[in-house]
DNA sequence: CTGAAAGCGCTAACAA
DNA sequence: TTGTTAGCGCTTTCAG
């Protein structure tokens, strides 16, 4: 018994057993017609179906699972402190990624992972069978994990780009979509442009980077090492790195912020306001991501929408191409993003959006 | 192999057998040193200990599964469409659970249950022996799956109050939280308080309602049914809800509003804007719930404050109790709730709050 | 303190 | 088309 206070006195759960005993046939029969093996005369199946119904017969997971060398667990792993599952790009994309894989007859095991041990969770969790494949989440520039994992048999999916080749990835267009929001800007007039950055070391800040300093670059202007405002993508860490640098003389003169993510950009406003900052009068704002908040916080933040669900599906089918043993049509993916501009960047009057 | 792109050819795991073998000992007394019975002797154990270091073996989680008969997963089962996981009362709430759980080994597992199959996704969930336990949450003034999960021999915690006795829950004190933001508004002068309910059927929304009735009559106001915005807990629902709602006759000499969720006040928030009142002046808000976006939208949300993480923490302690068969000191636990002023319900001058 | 042996409930060769 | 027979890797009596 689990647990004393539930020892209810119930008829145990029938087993294949009985079920063999009951219906004249062997258990390998029944286990068969169970799992529609064509092999089995069909009347056959039909007999044994309908007995299980009736006795309400399951199968029990675990010991198929031991049998079928398989857990049917997925464990995904998301970014360390200071973030964590609460981070809402990350819960819409769970959200993907569990609605594919339970349909399939998968679960997510989502780890508590401690920012020191990741490399040791990712090893116990393949070394005791507890999953039967992995899903991880930023990549980093230099990533321990990725020779770790190479060494196991287990397949895995990455959300994000990896600088190793073989390795399989869904992205969004970081760079395209950094680009297009820093154009946006300098469309606007902008020229001095700062920009909120994520964690160091994650390849989607440095492709975020990257596509903010080519807009820049394209109309004859260099970013300046002032113009940066490093950050953690979350929101505390955004509005108290933004506060400190509206008052310093790093701020003098710009017009614009670029947030790598939602997440700061909220951050970012809040820093903004509490300064007495009119956006998008004073500077103007950009965000990334595309998060459910960015629509409705005031004024409505302009930002990159990224398919954030769809990220999540699309990460979670591929790892379900690599169970089934089949080798997916793209070992990486990059989907597009799309530019939505809100009342952050273009003054109420002049943009056409609601509230 | 799990996966023919992933066969390589690597060293088998070691299991316990070779351990045993390697170190002279039977399976058994491996077992027993792995998980320190204390009828080892303590030289053996070290000897057998260093040896499964060495050799970086790591117990086979299924196969000990299945010889314990548990699974060390639990379910949790949260709210069916239009809500999700997205939701961020949800999130935070798993955040804490998880956390809780995760550091006693267990897993949480997250189905996604189709509306009408969520009493036979239960009914599977325990046959199938896929979890060692359940969490499930928002408890119906008529609940079927109670009286589903009595027949079971599987220990259960509720997030949220239920009719029936007998069941283990820990909820927070809707009552007087609903009453207490509701007096808020009476004592700033409001009377023509209007209110938007979440799904009906629920406890919750049941409880809210009561508190928010109780402040009311206590100043000699019966509420009125067109005080009522009938709507689902959700931001759209309630955006829409609100926004008809404001269109028609219902609306008139309405001063203030109280939510029965952050999530929809923040539609509500949009609604009024975008029919151009101004909040608190022209109509005063208050949510329930104390999601962190109710902390950063703007106006920002006066809300009454659930310990919504701690919630998670306390069900997942209180299940935790249940699967070591101890009977936990409380069967019933209910938090208490803070009521946090923010600029919806006063206006900023006289609010001390920073944006 | 340790070992032998019997499962846990299912799947999968291999035979028939 | 079906049955027989071994396991899967670990835990747990029951003996010694």
């Amino acid at each position: 018994m689990v647990c004393h206070s539930f020892e209810a006195v119930m008829m145990m759960p029938i087993t294949m057993d009985k079920l063999a005993k009951q219906s004249g046939y062997s258990k390998a029969t029944v286990s068969r017609a169970l799992n529609d093996d064509p092999r089995v005369k069909k009347a056959t199946r039909q007999l044994i179906k309908d007995l299980a119904a009736k006795y309400n017969y399951r199968p029990h997971a675990v010991a198929s699972n031991l049998a079928r060398r398989q857990t049917r667990i997925i464990g995904l792993l998301i970014p360390r402190a200071p973030r964590t599952v609460a981070d809402p790009f990350f819960l819409e994309f769970l959200h993907g990624v569990n609605g594919t894989l339970f349909n399939s007859g998968y679960s997510l095991l989502v780890p508590q992972v401690s920012p020191d041990h990741e490399q040791q969770a990712i090893e116990q969790l393949i070394h005791e069978h507890r999953v039967d494949g992995l899903i991880l989440t930023e990549p980093r520039i230099k990533d321990d994990r990725i020779a770790a994992l190479q060494q196991e048999s287990i397949p895995y999916v990455f959300l994000g780009s990896t600088v190793e080749p073989d390795v399989f990835w869904v992205d969004g267009a970081n760079e395209a979509g950094a680009y297009a929001a820093t154009h946006h800007l300098v469309e606007l007039g902008h020229r001095q442009i700062a920009v909120i950055t994520g964690e160091p070391g994650l390849i989607s800040t440095k492709n975020r980077m990257n596509g903010y300093r080519r807009a820049l670059k394209e109309v004859g202007v260099e970013q300046e090492r002032h113009w940066t405002i490093q950050s953690d993508y979350t929101r505390e860490g955004a509005l108290e790195a933004v506060c400190r640098w509206l008052d310093s003389r790093d701020s003098q003169g710009i017009t614009a912020i670029f947030s790598c993510n939602d997440t700061m950009a909220i951050g970012a406003l809040q820093a903004l306001k509490r300064r007495q900052r009119r956006v998008p009068e004073d500077i103007a704002l950009v965000g990334f991501d595309g998060i459910e908040a960015a629509s409705y916080v005031d004024p409505t933040l302009t930002t990159v929408q990224q398919p954030i669900f769809k990220l999540g599906r699309t990460v979670g089918s591929q790892l379900l191409q690599l169970l089934r043993g089949e080798v997916p049509a793209e070992q990486q993916m990059i989907l597009p993003l799309e530019l939505v501009v809100r009342d952050s960047s273009v003054p109420r009057k002049i943009n056409a959006n609601e509230g």
